[in-house]
DNA sequence: AATGAATGAGTGTTCATTCAT
DNA sequence: AATGAATGAACACTCATTCAT
């Protein structure tokens, strides 16, 4: 007699975020052409009309499904080049555990999602890469240029080295969402941040490598 | 008349890896599902009958296209761990930089394919964690394994540095595959994997880290 | 506040016929299946559901919207006949002007409709051929024959003589409610019903036609 | 063993013809909105996919359908004019004759078609009204003017005279073709056709009517 | 070997109809 | 009486697959 078993419910505010959430998780494992919006409002429990009631239709929803999970999560981002008292290594850190965090949620669904997508959806790839890639890498780029200056980190390319540092989350995050199955990856994605991190800084080579 | 047999002749054997050729490529820039039949003869320059004349179906095709992209670059990677003579910093040049010309040709896109649709084809999925991720990672761990026990290497995890010290060309070589419009890079891959090993190497930090 | 509920009020009782007005009006311009409820219901100003309140479903409406706008034109036609103390000719010349004025109204709409969607409404087609149709012409053709019996008119066939007489005025009010944009037309229906009456009644040919 | 009962015909000549002939057949019994194109499929024979190997989608096909049919009679027209030796009433009663036997045929469907969905493909509608509609009605215009130039006719109006003449034929012949069921007319559509212009030529009143 | 006309199952989308409020 | 969220059957359109030539 609770208000959820209800055939027809009223609840216009919670449907669009009901099939958001189910169409990402499908788009996420099927793809976007192999998912049919059958099965997403199957899943979202509602039928195929409802779905069409709040989107237009499939690409709105798939556009709908990125840029909802997305926006939250920018403003996040965008508090970790506040806390400014520490030392650039402190941030760094600080920062790349952030990211590991959301990282573990649905952003590796749509980064996943994006790098599958992108050639078919371009307005939606540009909004992508220039909201949350481009202004996370300009983040970690700052962070890094910070502890040049402080003369915490020695003279490097802040840019590449801001690849360099994202690319173990970012690909391990998709990689656990790719292939969990086929092979399992036991570390959390903050440790291995961490441990990159560590190498990072103090690299592994012991004796001065005069001979490379 | 003589030209003609010729090419025709040529073509002939040719037929198949020309389909997969442009098959790789459509798959690659479009998705699985997203990929017409008939947009792959086109672009083979056949008909739609005649790639059903070499592939019993669409998900064959797919699974060939993959298939035939691996398996002449397996053979090199393990040609790799046979120069045993250099020093394990050496050969993990060496390895690296094979790898990135390998995923600057071909195996970016099917890096990137797999990841698209590792859920949809779980065989296919199978057979390339085997061959292609675990065999590769499995050679890097023993040239890591190598310089720890040589002592070029502080001890570490070398399963986590393998995937640390794999992931910036991986993800790299699939970012300039799919976002090459919108976020092009500039480096070349085995320029950003060489600048990543010597951090790695070497670290960044000039003041020792205590405070950390 | 009273005016509000006055409005209310009178609207309750009005609203079938606003219903069907909005109906015929949309019916008449794009067809009946190419006629959404949604829009007839928000051409009436009410939603959906109201319009199944008053009509049992789009059919219904559709029927209703024939019949009802044909009912009241009816009896106005028979009055015409009663009027007998005039000529043959005179009563012929009302009858038709009566006819002209009541096609520049909506049953030009519906004599549009009935062409359009005969086919798929036999019952109601049988309805507006036996009320409408044949009752009109049963009437012209008595008027014709009344002027034959008292010797206004040559001896001719009453009934192919009544679809003569009616097509230019029922064709040009079809015409003008379909290519009002196209192809607009500036007589007046009751002129041009009077000018083909004359020539009817006096013809145009001044020399004798013998050589025919 | 005829070519005709094969299952899998090759006759891609014939194949737009008898989809067309179909189609037009089923546009005009049921409406546009209302026919299927599985139906329409059926009808000639082949299966819902053939019809899109040679139109793009219903619209095509209906439009196709409309302009492939009058096409042909468009010249036929053109001709009428050209006999120019004979009087303008013999040329006039010609012309009419022959619009006559077109719209027995095929002509009468795409009148019906057009008052039906004119207001649906406004540019369908366009082409229609330029090259059919007011085509024959110029030519229509240009023999009276020749009957009044030559003595033949009674000063009149040429464009109302145009249209009072061809209103029967044409409402006829849509009339027919709409309610064969209900209303059968058992009039030959050329003997209407001429038994109007007699009328109109000559007139019907006997007595002089001085009195209207 | 190669073609390309034909197929038909499958899917996105629409819309008349229902019903809880 | 009126709403409008939800439904689901129906239909336009696609495309992998087949097969006669």
């Amino acid at each position: 007699m609770t208000d959820i078993t209800h055939t027809r419910q009223r609840r216009k505010e919670a449907r669009p975020g009901e099939i958001i959430e189910a169409a990402l998780i499908l788009f996420h494992q099927k793809g976007y052409s192999a998912t049919k919006l059958d099965d997403v409002a199957r899943a979202a429990g509602v039928t195929k009309g409802t779905v069409y009631l709040y989107f237009s239709n499939k690409e709105a929803l798939f556009k709908a499904a990125i840029s909802e999970t997305i926006h939250p999560n920018l403003d996040r981002i965008e508090e970790l080049a506040i806390n400014s008292t520490e030392s650039a290594t402190q941030r760094l850190r600080t920062a790349i555990a952030s990211w590991a965090t959301a990282l573990n949620d649905c952003k590796g669904s749509i980064s996943k999602l994006m790098i599958s997508e992108a050639g078919n959806f371009p307005d939606l790839t540009d909004f992508y890469i220039e909201t949350v890639v481009k202004r996370s890498r300009l983040l970690l780029i700052k962070l890094i240029q910070a502890g040049i200056d402080s003369g915490e980190f020695r003279q490097t390319d802040p840019d590449m080295l801001a690849r360099v540092l994202f690319s173990p989350i970012l690909l391990t995050s998709i990689w656990r969402h790719t292939y969990a199955r086929q092979d399992p990856i036991t570390y959390d994605l903050n440790q291995l941040a961490q441990f990159h991190l560590d190498i990072v800084l103090h690299g592994i080579a012991i004796a001065p490598e005069h001979t490379l």
